[in-house]
DNA sequence: CAATAAACTGACCAGATGGTCAGTCATTGA
DNA sequence: TCAATGACTGACCATCTGGTCAGTTTATTG
């Protein structure tokens, strides 16, 4: 977590004198990064007003442009932290395992991930789902590049005869689809669905029906 | 489409002494609503100005104004008429037809109505995603009994031994979800999953492998 | 205990934006 | 042809909001 990238570089001259951070600033600048993700992945980018997130962070407006240099700047930070969070879950898919227990780690470090980290996971998706404004080439690079990588470990286990022979990249979408939808579900469109507060059985039951319905089809009961 | 629902009332004071509504101003009130649509859809409700609506639909700012009371008269007026796409996919889940047959017509539904409303789906979706705000509670209600007669036919083809036991509401995620995400799929997620443009071809592509790999898994082969 | 740097902030500003309105032009029905 | 109503619009306004800044307070350090 490169927090200097987003910052004022201005307020801090010579940030190879002193390797320590000020304790304030570490702390300030934590409380408003959460502050800012709770409201932007709830309002999205144009919907916060820096006020706002003043109130939520528990500091005068005019501080937040102390620590950070725009609005922009909060938000990109913020997205920063997050494509990390991308391939963390892809990791479990190698070609080296099996690739039932592989997908299936898949959905359940995804799950996890977003049980733990709703907010930033929603504020993710939001931003992808909109087209991605506000990410750079190199990031969607990355992106695709982890991406390809297990789109060839799928089509070598298709090449081996461990998995049926199913379209990867739909595979993938149908996976990251279903677990985001869970991971939001705390919203309205389960709500319709009468699938209310998501409880840790909630989220065991959603696992389970991914991992019968769409891994248990493409896997051949050898 | 009930649009004087959503016009001035005062403007025209005794609707029922002229059954036909003036051309020019069902013309500029589809423009309008068009307009609007595309640009909600991308940019949602708080990143669109009426200036821009104004100028996609080719008229003068205070020219919206005529037809419409307010910037949230617009959006509610598009929201109301999607209220009714939601259950038309549904319908084809009937408890007299084959599950396989019926899942596989409401997929294939769904995806058709979003391949011809592409705006007015991804709307939709994130009006659901972010909660639902401007939803009436009438709308919600209605929502969560569609929803709730097709779980009971579901369960109902588990009785009857036609389907695998599976939640229903889950089964109904992952397909909601899924085709969603292949509605949305100009966007970004996809150019990182590089399913670029979605030709006719992949959208037959999607339907195949939600249907090979999600339903296939619920219909036992009899 | 200076003195230097970090942290902070009230007050302010320029531009944007939703919305209004008084008045003009066009259409239509008698 | 002539009201009367519908359609239209330039100009304007109140408010909001991202962002600035000059100056003050608090912490750190030699």
């Amino acid at each position: 977590m490169q927090l200097e990238d987003i910052m004022q570089s201005a307020d801090r001259p010579l940030a190879s004198q002193r390797s320590e951070v000020g304790k304030i600033r570490r702390k300030n600048e934590a409380e408003i990064l959460r502050a800012a993700t709770l409201l932007f992945s709830k309002n999205g980018f144009q919907g916060v007003r820096i006020a706002e997130v003043a109130e939520e962070a528990g500091l005068p407006k005019a501080n937040i442009y102390y620590y950070f240099t725009s609005k922009e700047a909060i938000y990109t930070g913020i997205l920063r932290k997050l494509i990390s969070g991308w391939d963390e879950a892809l990791e479990e898919i190698r070609a080296d395992r099996e690739p039932r227990e592989a997908l299936e780690a898949y959905v359940r470090a995804k799950l996890d991930y977003g049980r733990r980290n709703p907010e930033e996971s929603r504020l993710f998706a939001a931003e992808l789902q909109s087209g991605g404004p506000f990410l750079s080439d190199a990031d969607r690079e990355h992106m695709r590049e982890a991406t390809d990588k297990r789109v060839t470990i799928v089509e070598g286990w298709i090449a081996n005869g461990r998995m049926r022979p199913v379209n990867p990249r739909h595979l993938f979408i149908i996976l990251w689809s279903a677990t985001q939808f869970y991971i939001d579900s705390d919203k309205l469109a389960c709500d319709a669905l009468r699938v209310p507060e998501m409880t840790d059985d909630d989220y065991q039951d959603a696992a389970a029906t991914i991992l019968e319905t769409v891994i248990g089809s493409v896997i051949p009961t050898a």
